[in-house]
DNA sequence: ATAGGTAACGGAATCGATTGCGTAAATTTA
DNA sequence: TAAATTTACGCAATCGATTCCGTTACCTAT
């Protein structure tokens, strides 16, 4: 087997008579470094087919023109789309990136922080596992002015750059459609609230019963632990068999949300007109579920698309950025079947 | 903002009155150097928290722990499950994973291509493209003795480590399955028949049809560009309108399964009863959507540990390695209601 | 006691690109 | 035309870990 050797600039240099200074700075298009040289020696490069090497660049500038993921699971709807947005983004302008996830540990974040430290990434987009309190082991990063994006799931005791939606509103929005739909006893499938996430949906939703002069009942608002669909059944079933049953559920996710549709039909709750259920992610799954679930809708490929830009764009700039830039993005209720009471009652009569 | 300075071999070897060459090898357990030693060494180290830079010891050794990922979308549930299984096991080993996806376009994946070879990649795990024929890009990784590992959509005309399910024997026995339900007219949706995947599931199907005494019609036979949702509406609502329908389905995919199923209801065609279908893949909405979908399911996940694996394990060996192993996993036919005919014609009776 | 062997470590080159400093030639200015 | 710039480039150190060759000191066998 035949190994090829690898063309670097000292081979050009060589080739073409100049330093290895020359070459390097004509191929960084350095100012002090002619046109005319620094059209032959790419075109040059080229021919020979010269391929940066970018381990030796980044152990001399001491970074890798790579931008590094740390999430909870690849394996969500979410979070596929987000990193995709990254992907994408960084690739455009050459840059590579590292991803790991956590399985939602604490313990995993830490290690894998450490390993993408290590690998002396230029910026690191994170969405924090569900576990995380404590934000030490991101401390590094800062001392080194290397930025760090958090996105969706984003600390508050934390300065750093932030691309979020706003889950307040969202939740908002998604209480007051079941509102104005007609229910009045709304149950809530609430996340781990140490998440912002969960916590601002939840605020929506109980700032749209208060204002809308509808009682909140502790009864109808179930923490959930991992908004499971094994969690959402059980959830539902017990909601259903109260002497006074929700006539409605806002679902801080899509899947305990979509569980929630299948477990009301199974016991014979008709959905919307018993039981109206809106969700939160447009997952596939909320368009293919009978009823079509209504669910929040939010741009995961555009906020993995700003957080890279983010850190492309800081690595480019001087280094007093203000570091506490924080993105909001808007979100869409999307109405669907499992919330239209109205329409249906309409269509009924 | 104080930029705290990274710790070195040359600050151990400093501060222990040792030179770099011992620590160097001392941290690497060479047998060389005396247990006292090391165990001294690695405490300093430990001490006053050195870690490794991992573009030093990549530059002098041209490659740098890490696995390349070239796949065609993110954002499919089996593409993310496939990464999420080489993530595990990649990093369990400390080596980090550096993703890429081609969008299903010929000349993206050669850019990203490249892209990972500069990067100098322990190995590639790769999915196919849509698009791709020509394999020429990758040659420059064999010339190099840098491992590829093609995982399900793979090549026929390269010579390289190989993880796939077994194709054929799945269609055959979806079809099969069908068959066994009492199907006798049954439809095939198929993919790009250049992707060995899609030619080996059709041709699965076709022998289960022979081997079964059902004739073969091409009319029944729709060959699918994406296999999209629309593609499956469409497809599904000119079967239907035929004057002599098919009773059955056999999808490449879930997704144009779901149109199918979704389609047939909303045209008053009874799934299963009249229609039974299967899919492939086991997708998350395969068991939302109702009736729920039959399908194939195959170990994304664990395709990409053992896509991972055979990385990991090819650089720890010598060269003259066989390449050529392929590796075949099985799938399981997962039957749902989307093609139980016989059970639920017994509970109408 | 001496040749031969081994265990334990050090010197210094190496990987490839970058960059501060220096310099010769070309150009402009006075 | 001499002086002052400017242009265009070279020299050599640097980033941090690895590794091929040594080189001691100590041990063993004859």
């Amino acid at each position: 087997m035949k190994i090829k050797k690898e063309v670097t600039i000292y081979d050009l240099a060589k080739e073409l008579n100049y330093s290895p200074s020359t070459i390097s700075r004509a191929l960084n298009n350095h100012k002090s470094i002619s046109k005319k040289t620094i059209k032959l020696i790419k075109e040059a490069a080229e021919e020979m087919g010269y391929r940066p090497n970018n381990l030796a660049a980044g152990l001399r500038n001491n970074k890798s023109n790579t931008i590094g993921v740390l999430i909870s699971r690849i394996n969500r709807p979410f979070m596929a789309s987000l990193i995709s947005g990254i992907e994408e983004t960084a690739r455009k302008s050459g840059y590579n990136v590292l991803i790991s996830q956590s399985n939602d540990k604490y313990e995993n974040e830490i290690s894998n922080c450490n390993a993408l430290y290590d690998s002396r990434i230029t910026g690191l987009v994170v969405s924090l596992s569900m576990e995380t309190v404590d934000m030490g082991h991101f401390q590094k990063f800062i001392d080194k002015g290397i930025p760090i994006v958090f996105v969706d799931r984003v600390p508050d005791n934390f300065n750093s750059y932030k691309v979020v939606i706003d889950n307040y509103t969202a939740g908002y929005s998604a209480t007051k459609h079941l509102i104005e739909q007609g229910c009045t006893r709304i149950a809530h499938f609430a996340g781990a609230q140490h998440r912002n996430v969960y916590e601002e949906r939840k605020k929506g939703y109980l700032d749209a019963l208060r204002e809308n002069g509808l009682p909140i009942e502790e009864d109808l608002i179930i923490h959930f632990k991992t908004l499971s669909f094994e969690e959402g059944n059980k959830a539902t079933k017990k909601l259903l068999k109260m002497s006074n049953p929700p006539d409605g559920i806002f679902s801080a996710n899509d899947t305990a949300a979509v569980s929630a549709i299948m477990c009301a039909k199974k016991m014979g709750v008709n959905v919307p007109q018993d039981l109206a259920v809106i969700g939160f992610n447009d997952d596939p799954i909320a368009s293919i579920v009978q009823p079509s679930l209504s669910t929040v809708s939010h741009p995961a490929s555009k906020m993995g698309a700003i957080s890279a830009r983010r850190i492309l764009d800081h690595s480019g700039q001087n280094y007093d950025t203000d570091l506490s830039e924080i993105t909001v993005l808007g979100t869409e209720i999307i109405v669907r079947d499992s919330s239209l009471k109205k329409v249906h009652t309409l269509e009924t009569k």
